[in-house]
DNA sequence: ATGAAAGCGCTAACAA
DNA sequence: TTGTTAGCGCTTTCAT
């Protein structure tokens, strides 16, 4: 017994054109704001659309058009930051005929190179790929099939726009303001990076980067230590258990992201100890999680918000013209102070 | 100047038959692993799309066939018990040709129309819908129209297969626990639910006649007390500041999710309150957060996992076979206890 | 300004 | 088992 005894065909837009007693050709341009609809023809048409409950598919359209889908690459959706992110690409594409969908890729080339041709084969009208970690080659190629824009990764590419945060000035600004509080030994814990070309394009690198310059900067390189791990939560933890078994416990701790804080957190609770009473902590991107008041984390806001909207906005600019000359939005971060950080135990 | 002198044009399933000299059906049903391909016809064509770079486009095998897309609709993305559901999906759809891709609808019933037909235009192959929130008809109608699998909705469809939490039952285990430590005026924040039949339907509605049932079960009657917000960390905390202003402050709070928890903390921070020492408090979800070190929250573990692959391959199942009656999944859940909940202060 | 008709890249009848 | 061919629902020349 099938449940559908009339699978109701889908209203084509053969349909629409024989309701409105005009050709296909006409409902295609009304549908496209296309140039030359007269404007009766255009509210005949959107009329008979609406008594009908027209909708276009998608896939006939990207057959020879466009499909109105973007496609947004993210490394996973636990860390909060990306959501602002997607709320500012939200708001963005709000409003206009695109449509955005969202695929994880697993924090890995492969994954990622999975998630990108699939955005390919669905002929999608661009992509906004989220702090990719795959080889620039990759991202060329990806660029040169299909518009891209690139969130969070440094460097200029002919191919595809990129929006990122100044990362080196940010991680300035922690250092600076534990400086001003009293610290000298202020450890940093970062993302491992090896590959060379990534070594320069990644937030994290340059995060790492503008520690060491800001911390020589302020006469405090004897102050300088740093544990690679990840940025993860579990990278946080396992950073600080190595920083606080070490031989001379810092007195501050500038995690390289939010979530990494939460790690960070996680192992000094285990050991009992409090912020900013027994060490200081700062964190980067200032999620919600930061702002949060139990934990009330000084960290660097980054303003994923913007980050989101400016990649949207080049995407669909991208979209209208290929070759326009790709555009690289740097943001200024600045450092939202709380209760996690303090001068020094005395 | 053009930066694409030559856009390459994309492998077709022409290129591959001429190069494997073979027709394209054959190629197709090589494609589909369909019947009546010779195994050497496989690999001559197997080796003709490796040799190629060729992928299938999903518009054009949409347009006759499947799209092998697959589209989940999440109310936000903030609340990581979302996170866990799609870890479900992802492991269950690894390794099969399907990809899935997410889609945020703003916790509003026209958000969600749109996403789900903007998912309906792109003839996606199937939904998954996360707690959604749409009137009941609504979810018929579009799993009358593609394969759907609600996760977070109660009742019974004979048209879309479901994936529960016994909620009740939960929302009797945190009464359960909170009752053998002692607490008799046990407080509960609810998500305000107007609509007749969401109020049976929706798991929210199900955790709050779980804790009546159970408060009366366990004879505390009198200690029965409910705020109605909405699960959100804002309405945590509004609902947090209601119950701490009022005549008589509950020992322990029973927050309808672990978001609404943190709200709670928000306003118990505020107030200089502390868990469990001024007053206990649990959460439902179990999310990463609940298990957070510094916050170390007592809460309901609904395997959001396990969800999300009984829903994912509800979906392979019932994209196979459309005809087949529909299922309905009901996890059990279980608590997880952890610092927040104590005996109440003497 | 409008419409006729040729595809876009596949899949599915059907024929061989 | 294999190949031929007619669409799927649009967009896009190209006439008119």
């Amino acid at each position: 017994m099938p449940r559908q005894p009339n699978p109701a065909r889908r209203v084509t837009i053969i349909d629409v054109a024989r309701h409105a007693g005009v050709s296909t050709t006409a409902v295609s341009k009304v549908l496209r704001n296309a140039y030359g609809a007269s404007p009766q023809m255009q509210t005949k048409v959107r009329s008979a659309i609406e008594e009908l409950g027209y909708r276009p598919s998608a896939a006939a359209r990207g057959l020879r058009g466009q499909t109105y889908t973007i496609g947004v690459m993210l490394p996973e959706i636990r860390n909060p930051f990306f959501a602002d992110v997607l709320d500012g690409v939200t708001e963005h594409l709000d409003g206009t005929d695109y449509q955005f969908f969202m695929a994880q890729c697993c924090n890995d080339e492969a994954g990622e190179a999975r998630v990108m041709e699939s955005m390919i084969d669905r002929s999608m009208d661009g992509v906004i790929l989220i702090a990719p970690i795959s080889a620039r080659k990759r991202l060329q190629a990806v660029a040169r099939t299909v518009p891209t824009v690139v969130i969070g990764r440094h460097g200029h590419s002919p191919d595809y726009d990129t929006v990122t945060d100044d990362d080196f000035a940010g991680a300035g600004l922690v250092v600076a303001h534990l400086a001003e509080l009293g610290h000298r030994h202020i450890a940093h814990i970062e993302h491992l990076e090896k590959d060379p070309v990534r070594l320069v394009e990644m937030p994290n690198a340059q995060r790492a980067d503008g520690y060491r310059h800001a911390m020589n900067a302020h006469g405090l390189a004897d102050g300088i230590d740093v544990v690679s791990t990840t940025y993860t939560q579990e990278g946080g933890y396992l950073g600080a258990r190595r920083l606080l078994a070490g031989p001379r416990r810092p007195t501050a701790i500038f995690a390289g992201a939010d979530i990494v804080a939460m790690g960070v957190l996680d192992a000094l609770t285990e050991d009992g100890l409090t912020t900013p009473h027994d060490i200081s902590l700062a964190g980067y991107d200032n999620t919600t999680f930061a702002a949060f008041g139990p934990i009330s984390l000084t960290s660097v806001d980054q303003a994923g918000h913007q980050m989101g909207v400016n990649a949207a906005r080049l995407l669909l600019d991208r979209i209208t013209d290929r070759t326009r000359p790709t555009a690289q939005v740097k943001l200024s971060p600045s450092l939202v102070t709380r209760r996690s950080t303090a001068a020094p135990p005395a």
